[in-house]
DNA sequence: AGTTAATACTTTGCATGCAAATTAATTGAA
DNA sequence: TTCAATTAATTTGCATGCAAAGTATTAACT
C-alpha cells in the first residue's frame, strides 16, 4: 500500500458510514412494526417533540434533504399520520401537524430507544455519552464548514 | 412532548445520521474532481490497500451492500479504473484488480484525507482518536448483533 | 453418484440523499 | 411601483442502501 493515509482503517468517515448504516439496519425491524422507515421515524420524532411546525423547521431539525422531505411527507401523509396545510400568512410555506393516529403512534414508539440500546452491550453508559459529545462537536464543526466558513488551516 | 426519550436530541442514531451525511457531503467536491462518488472511493481505497481481491472480500472490507456493489463495480469498471475476472478455481467467484489508471488515481487521492481533516477545526487530535475508538466499539457491537447474537439484556 | 444445502453474485423494487433546475410567493431596493 | 434577489417547496435525474428473489456453482451429506 503506497499511501497509508488512504487505508480504510484510517478513515473516520468509513467508521461513520458503517455505524450509521448499521444503526439504521438495527432500527429497521422495530420500525417495520410501526410501518415506518428510518427517515419517516425521524420526521415523526421531530413532530412528537413539537407539533404544527413548518416544513422549513422540519428540514432544519431533522437535517433531511428538501427533495427527500417532500417524498417522505407525502408518504407519511398517505398513512394518515400527518396533515399538511398551506400557511395563510405566507403562501410559499406549509405547516405539518399530527393526526390523532400520528400522535398515538408515539405510544407504540416510546420503547424503541431502550430496545435499541440493548443491542450495544459493549458500549457502557459513559462511553455512550462520550460518543454523543464527540459527535456533537464533529457535527457542529461540519455544519459550520457547510455554512461556508472556509478552512482556516489553523493547524501547525 | 410526552416522551423525552423520543426527542431527536436524545438519539445517538440521529447524530450518526447527520455526521455520516455531512462527511459524505464534505467529501463530495474533493471526489468529484476524481470523478468518483463516495462509495466508489471506498472501493478504490480498499483496492489501493490490497489489489486483486474477490468481490466477497471487497464486500467484507467495505461493508457495502452486495446489490449496490454490483452496480458500483460496473461503473468503476466503465471508467477504466478496474477490471473484473471470473475465478478459475471457483466460477461463482470474481476477482477485481486495478488497471494502471486505477493505480495512478491514488496519487491524486492521497491528499484527500488531510484536506478533509482541515474541515473540523474544532475537533482536536485527541478527540478525533477518542471518537474513532468509540465508533470501533460501537461498530463491533452492532456487527455482533447482526451476526445473530441476540440481546442478552444483561442490563440491570 | 445423487440430492440438498450453502455460496457468490446479480436482479428487482422501493426509499432515500443530493445537486440542480423549476415554480410560486415575498422582499427589497431603485 | 416595479423589477431583481430571496425564500419555500417541488421536480428531476442519478447513485446508493437494502430486502428478497433468482442464478449458477460448489460443497456436503447419505
Amino acid at each position: 500500500m503506497k499511501y497509508p493515509q488512504l487505508s480504510l482503517d484510517n478513515q473516520l468517515c468509513h467508521r461513520l458510514y458503517l455505524a450509521s448504516n448499521r444503526i439504521t439496519r438495527a432500527y429497521r425491524p422495530l420500525l417495520t412494526a410501526l410501518d415506518l422507515t428510518y427517515p419517516q421515524y425521524v420526521v415523526m420524532m421531530a413532530l412528537w417533540e413539537q407539533d404544527h411546525i413548518s416544513i422549513a423547521s422540519l428540514l432544519t431539525k431533522t437535517g433531511i434533504d428538501p427533495g427527500a422531505m417532500t417524498l417522505i411527507l407525502k408518504k407519511v401523509e398517505e398513512k394518515g399520520l400527518i396533515e399538511i396545510q398551506k400557511s395563510e400568512t405566507d403562501k410559499r410555506s406549509k405547516f405539518v401537524f399530527l393526526s390523532e393516529s400520528g400522535s398515538k403512534l408515539a405510544d407504540q414508539a416510546k420503547h424503541i430507544p431502550e430496545q435499541l440500546t440493548c443491542q450495544f452491550d459493549d458500549v457502557d453508559r459513559t462511553a455512550f455519552n462520550q460518543l454523543i459529545a464527540l459527535l456533537d462537536t464533529l457535527n457542529t464543526s461540519l455544519a459550520e464548514s457547510e455554512e461556508g466558513l472556509a478552512c482556516k488551516s489553523r493547524h501547525s
